[in-house]
DNA sequence: CACCCCACCTGCGTGC
DNA sequence: TGCACGCAGGTGGGGT
C-alpha cells in the first residue's frame, strides 16, 4: 500500500504526538511479520527509551531512540501504524503494540504481513537502508543524475522508477501517474530518454508526490494514516485504476498492461512510444 | 552486472 | 450459495 507520500503522512502525524515520548513496553502478537526482530530483541532494546526522532527513508520509517538504538518499520502492502488511546480497542489482529508514555499505544497492524519491524542496537546501521536509493526531493537528484543512472540500460522506465535502489519511495500507483503526467510510454527503455525527458520526469515526480502528501496520501483499499483517516489523493488519480475509462486529457480509453508482474495504467494516445 | 520472475500472505470481487 | 481464480500501495532472492 504505502508509497512515499503515505509513509510521509504517517510520519508527519506521528512526529508531534510521539516524538519525545518514552516507549514503556511492547506487546508482540501471534503471527510474525515477514521481517520481524525476535521478541527477546524487541524486549531488550525498546522499553524505557525515549523516541528522539522519526525519519523517513524511501518507504521506511526509522525511529531513533535514546542510546543510539533504532527501530526500523516498513509497512509492506497493507501495513498500518495507528495511534490509539490506551487501552487499544480490540481491532483486527495487531502484530505489535508499542506502549508509550502518556497513555498512548502505537499499533502495527498488517493483514498480509509483508511489513517489517526490526530493532538495531547502538552503532549498527540498519541493513535494509543500505539498499535505499536517493530521495526524490534531494538536491542530489537531478535530471543529469537520472540520465547517468539510466545510461546503457534497457529496462522500461516504469520499472526504473519503481526501483527503490535508484529513486526511493515510488511505487506502483505513483509510477503510472508520473509517466502519464510526463507523457511517456511506460515501456520506453530508459536508455532512450533524453535530458528533456528526465527533466519532465523529475518535475512531475516531485509535483505529484508533493500534491499526494498535501492530500493525505492515496487510499485505494487499506491505507489509513496514524489517526485512522483515509487519504484523498485517490480522487486526483488520472490513470491508476482507470482501466477502460476515458483519459481525462484526450478521451481515449485508458489501457492496462502488466510490467514486472504489476499492473501499469496509461493512455495509449497521450503516452506514445517514441 | 542487468534484468525478470516468483515467493511471501490474506482478503475481496468476479464469473461460472 | 459455493468455489476457483485473479488481483492488490511491498521487498528480496534466485535464475538466466
Amino acid at each position: 500500500m504505502p508509497e512515499l507520500p503515505e509513509v510521509e503522512v504517517i510520519r508527519l502525524g506521528l512526529v508531534p504526538r510521539v516524538q519525545g515520548r518514552r516507549l514503556l513496553g511492547v506487546t508482540v502478537g501471534e503471527k510474525r511479520l515477514r521481517q520481524q526482530s525476535e521478541t527477546m530483541a524487541l524486549q531488550k532494546w525498546l522499553p524505557g527509551r525515549a523516541i528522539l526522532e522519526i525519519e523517513r527513508r524511501g518507504k521506511y520509517l526509522l525511529f531513533h531512540l535514546e542510546g543510539g538504538v533504532s527501530l526500523l518499520i516498513h509497512l509492506g502492502m497493507t501495513g498500518r501504524l495507528l495511534l490509539l488511546p490506551e487501552p487499544a480497542p480490540a481491532l483486527l489482529p495487531v502484530h505489535l503494540i508499542f506502549h508509550l508514555e502518556g497513555g498512548l499505544d502505537l499499533a502495527f497492524q498488517d493483514v498480509r504481513r509483508f511489513g517489517q519491524a526490526l530493532v538495531f542496537p547502538p552503532g549498527v546501521e540498519p541493513a535494509p537502508l543500505a539498499q535505499v536509493g536517493r530521495e526524490p526531493f534531494s538536491r542530489q537528484v537531478t535530471p543529469q543524475w537520472l540520465a547517468t543512472q539510466a545510461r546503457g540500460r534497457s529496462r522500461p522506465i516504469k520499472n526504473f522508477l519503481m526501483d527503490g535502489r535508484i529513486l526511493a519511495g515510488i511505487g506502483n500507483i505513483y509510477a503510472s501517474e508520473i509517466l502519464f503526467a510526463a507523457r511517456l510510454h511506460p515501456g520506453t527503455p530508459v536508455g532512450r530518454l533524453t535530458l528533456a525527458d528526465w527533466t519532465r520526469v523529475l518535475k512531475e515526480t516531485r509535483r505529484i508526490l508533493k500534491a499526494a502528501i498535501a492530500k493525505g496520501g492515496t487510499t485505494v483499499s487499506d491505507y489509513l494514516n496514524s489517526q485512522g483517516e483515509t487519504g484523498l489523493f485517490q480522487l486526483e488519480l488520472l490513470v491508476y485504476g482507470r482501466d477502460q475509462e476515458p483519459c481525462r486529457c484526450c478521451g481515449q480509453t485508458v489501457a492496462r498492461m502488466a510490467q514486472g508482474g504489476r499492473s501499469t495504467f496509461f493512455c495509449p494516445k497521450c503516452q506514445q512510444e517514441k
